[in-house]
DNA sequence: CGGTCAAACTAACGAGCGTTCATCAGCCCG
DNA sequence: CGGGCTGATGAACGCTCGTTAGTTTGACCG
């Protein structure tokens, strides 16, 4: 935008493509180019053009850069919990939590690869408090799921040496579903989530 | 370094601590910071200071950032891709490729750690050609593993509905082995290796 | 010792960044 | 219609960044 024309007709046509701007507008684009570029990577005026205004527009709809990231990260590790404890019936065995607790897991990365992508990259660049409340529930995820395959293991439910290993291997493959899925792919988000919680209880011996 | 104190005194103790630099000791102290910070959360000026010189001295021993990030992936995906033909057996089973395969991969993210996180994360700030070819060494990669398990299937020792969901399973927990292991940790590389290709196994059905 | 060269430095360039500030425009309400 | 408010803009701030260019320094060799 060298030489911002003036020209009536030009300025009607920016203000017909000009979306409404509101905080979820913005924390959407920033999610969507976050993925893409990296926080580092993606400049705030990037944000602002897609939205269509200029860079210090953006801050009638959000705090700062850092907190459109605080926000993703905070709100993506919450749902993490809030699906894990949803689906976890302290009643079931250890075979099906495991395998109900992989599937939401899996579904989420597969549906939410923006937040995923972003949550697996760029945590690195938060301040602290955020960064130490993300570690948090990053690891309480990580403590429940280890707890469902040691109880699995003491239960004689499940064959495997080391429960720790076998949840850092389920957790991570599940994570990853996010750089390689494709809505438009062969197979459905419901699909995978399927297949992978097979592999799971495969990784855990499960009998 | 406000006021760069002209004391001879201060002067030795600068010199004294001042790596000798070359372009190895470069591209090893950008590596360990581009695994930390990611490649645009690093300042080349962070680099200089862990070397003990100022930022345009860099440029005698390298070409640009861009050359650094080329480098360390040009070289990592070179050795993940030598890796595993060194050890592939056109002669052995399906099984045993598969094996043997998924222990070298998981072996490099255990001890080549930094460059498997910088390959992970930033590959995406790669220009082409740099870009193009590293992932066409990345798909190669991918394909050899798949059809592994596709001729494992055929041979009716692997019994898995999908052998690219099975490959992209394996080869995801395997590479992020290098976010969480660490080598005073309670495993040795070579048993996290081992475990991980048990995994594998399991996750094909292998009989 | 003087000359040469490599590599260190300082200074600077041009670009870009996140953010603030003052102003303007548009909308709504009394 | 006028006033107030919200949210847009352009201008600017202060800073950082990757890189270049000129100068200085130190080591080595004849």
């Amino acid at each position: 935008m060298a030489g911002v024309s003036t020209d009536p007709a030009d300025l009607a046509v920016r203000r017909a493509t000009r979306t409404a701007l509101n905080p979820d507008v913005v924390l959407d684009a920033a999610l969507t180019l976050f993925a893409q570029r990296g926080y580092h990577g993606t400049a705030l005026s990037e944000i602002a053009e897609v939205l269509g205004v200029r860079t210090p527009s953006l801050y009638n709809h959000m705090g700062s850069k850092h907190d459109l990231l605080r926000t993703i990260v905070d709100r993506t590790t919450a749902g993490v919990l809030a699906d894990f404890h949803r689906v976890l019936d302290p009643a079931d065995t250890p075979t099906r939590q495991l395998r109900e607790a992989t599937r939401v897991y899996v579904h989420r990365h597969a549906t939410h690869r923006r937040e995923a992508l972003v949550v697996n990259r760029d945590t690195g660049s938060l301040s602290e408090p955020a960064f130490g409340e993300m570690q948090a529930r990053r690891r309480e995820h990580e403590h429940a799921l280890r707890a469902v395959i040691a109880a699995g293991v003491a239960a004689g439910e499940f064959r495997v040496e080391s429960p720790a290993l076998a949840s850092f291997a389920i957790r991570e493959m599940s994570v990853s579903v996010a750089r390689w899925f494709s809505p438009e792919g062969a197979l459905s988000a419901e699909a995978v989530a399927e297949q992978y919680s097979a592999f799971a209880l495969r990784i855990v011996g499960a009998s």
